[in-house]
RNA sequence: GGAGCCAUCGCCAAGUUGGUAAGGCCGUAGAUUGCAAAUCUGCUAUUCACCAGUUCGAGUCUGGUUGGCUCCUCCA
């Protein structure tokens, strides 16, 4: 397996710190608002590598986190008047509901804010004893980055305090204009708060993550655990502040690879809530099946920016629906053996980093390649008990194709419309018959006016929703 | 202002250690079909934003130009 790690921006081979096991923790969203395209994004990425990574024959441990301590969260708090808990749970149900329709695996451990306090609050405790931290007046804890000779390792940004060009005014009571929150005091008396020997208060973004990936992976001398993942967008300052505090905190470094999914843009430009163009996963989920948005999100390599629009998406289903037209050609049935070849192109493909552009070359070719001899032998059996085989295969490896082929060609026709179709079909077979094709045609247009396309073969007639 | 990424056929998109351009969509010609649809077959980039350089040889390496995006602020 060769992964792209983003700190040593080069291709390496995965040698986990534990033999035969991997150990992946991807950043997740902050539960404040839903998720939109680019969660998916990043979900099914991971979702990706980790679904590789078994089919090789790690055993993989798997962790997102859910942010559910956080000032956007105590906003919506304060405008809604519902409780954080009423809030946060809302948006983890809604989240998880999503991502399974995406086919994302739930992970092995779903950590919250909330219930890894403890662990939060020693790991504070443990940098103001290593004297790597510092509180300030009011009470807030700062990490002091100067006592981190390797900070700026991460995201390659050299730690130049002398130039201070960034944006940002800079709080005064900080030592370096670098060093990030861990703690922040509560401010008032309905603020969200925890009692800790320091101060009153709630922890700090980037704690959360190095504080819950202390608590859950038993890691090494070396490393807490193999891959550290999430957007491109985290590798500063999220992830270069994780890499210090755990650095400073345990004494060894966070992760063994760091990686990063590209964006999902719209329009060219990336979709984020500050620009207001977002696409939230509810919304397209109403308009497009999510099997179809997974293998769509999918089809370019992770990190790669995602530029989303409508006509390459259906162009993905066309693609997809090529695959369903073959499971439906040689369904039913039960699988035999995998194709050796086929098994083997696809994992080499995929463990070259996840090229799944390769794979899916692959896939068009075997798709193409039993259609053929299925035309010239459509009684095959040992190819279509094959060929079911490779299809699961290809959907525990890739999470796509494992639906029931009719139903696929049937989403979002119900059961009055369906028995209409199915009458207007019989008709039609009739009207045939009797050379009638004056009839038969008109009907067959009525059914294209309906969005259902229709296609004579050797077993009958069968339709599918357009 | 600082840091980084990207630019391959009309569209989407592979192409790690340099060796002579995958795949999909669209288009087109044919097989098949009552006609279609589906399926299959053939055709469709002497060329990889542009300009120099290194090399026997560069989409792949080096330098520059242009264009696009991202990070430096919460962010997948």
């Amino acid at each position: 397996m060769q992964l792209y790690d983003s700190v040593r921006k080069t291709k390496v081979p995965f040698e986990p710190i534990h033999a035969g096991e991997a150990s992946i923790y991807v950043c997740g969203p902050t539960v404040y608002d839903d998720a939109h395209l680019g969660h998916a994004r990043s979900s099914l990425a991971f979702d990706l590598l980790s679904r590789i990574l078994k089919a090789l024959g790690y055993k993989v441990t798997m962790a997102k986190n859910f942010t559910d301590i956080d000032d956007k969260i105590i906003k919506k708090v304060e405008a809604t008047g519902k409780s954080m808990e009423e809030i946060t749970s809302f948006y983890i149900e809604r989240y998880l509901d999503e991502m399974q329709a995406l086919g994302v695996q739930r992970a092995d451990i779903e950590p919250k804010a909330t219930e890894s306090l403890q662990a939060i609050e020693s790991m504070i405790q443990k940098l103001i004893d290593k004297d790597c931290a510092y509180i300030v007046n009011n009470g807030d804890v700062y990490f002091d980055t100067s006592k981190d000779t390797h900070y700026g390792e991460i995201s390659h940004r050299v730690a130049d305090d002398e130039e201070t060009q960034s944006r940002v005014e800079h709080i005064s009571e900080k030592r370096n204009p670098k060093d990030f929150a861990l703690w922040k005091a509560c401010k008032g008396e309905e603020d969200i708060c925890f009692n800790t020997p320091f101060s009153k208060g709630r922890p700090g973004w980037h704690i959360e993550c190095s504080a819950m990936i202390e608590k859950y992976f038993k890691g090494t001398e070396e490393y807490s655990i193999d891959i550290h993942g999430g957007g491109a967008d985290l590798l500063f300052p999220h992830h270069e502040n994780e890499a210090a505090q755990s650095r400073c905190a345990t004494g060894h470094e966070l992760a063994k690879y760091w990686m990063h999914n590209g964006f999902v843009q719209i329009d060219g430009e990336k979709m984020s809530k500050s620009l207001g163009n977002s696409f939230f996963l509810k919304d397209a989920l109403k308009v497009y099946d999510g099997e179809v948005l997974r293998y769509y999100l999918n089809s370019v390599h992770y990190r790669n920016d995602f530029n989303f629009n409508e006509e390459d998406l259906l162009t993905a289903k066309k693609r997809l629906d090529k695959l369903y037209r073959l499971k439906k050609r040689v369904s039913p049935g039960k699988g035999s053996m995998v194709n050796k070849n086929f098994k083997q192109v696809l994992l080499d493909a995929m463990s070259d980093d996840l090229n799944i552009s390769t794979a899916l070359a692959v896939i068009d070719e075997m798709i193409a390649n039993t259609n053929d001899t299925l035309d010239a032998n459509p009684k095959d059996k040992s190819l279509k008990k094959e060929t079911i085989a490779n299809i699961e295969f290809m959907e525990t490896l890739l999470g796509f194709g494992g639906k029931e082929p009719f139903s696929y060609f049937q989403i979002g026709v119900d059961d009055a419309l369906k028995e209409k179709i199915e009458v207007l079909v019989a008709e039609r077979i009739e009207a045939k018959k009797t050379k009638d094709f004056i009839r038969s045609d008109t009907i067959r247009d009525e059914l294209i006016a309906m969005g259902i396309s229709l296609m004579d073969t050797a077993d009958g007639t069968v339709w599918e929703k357009i």
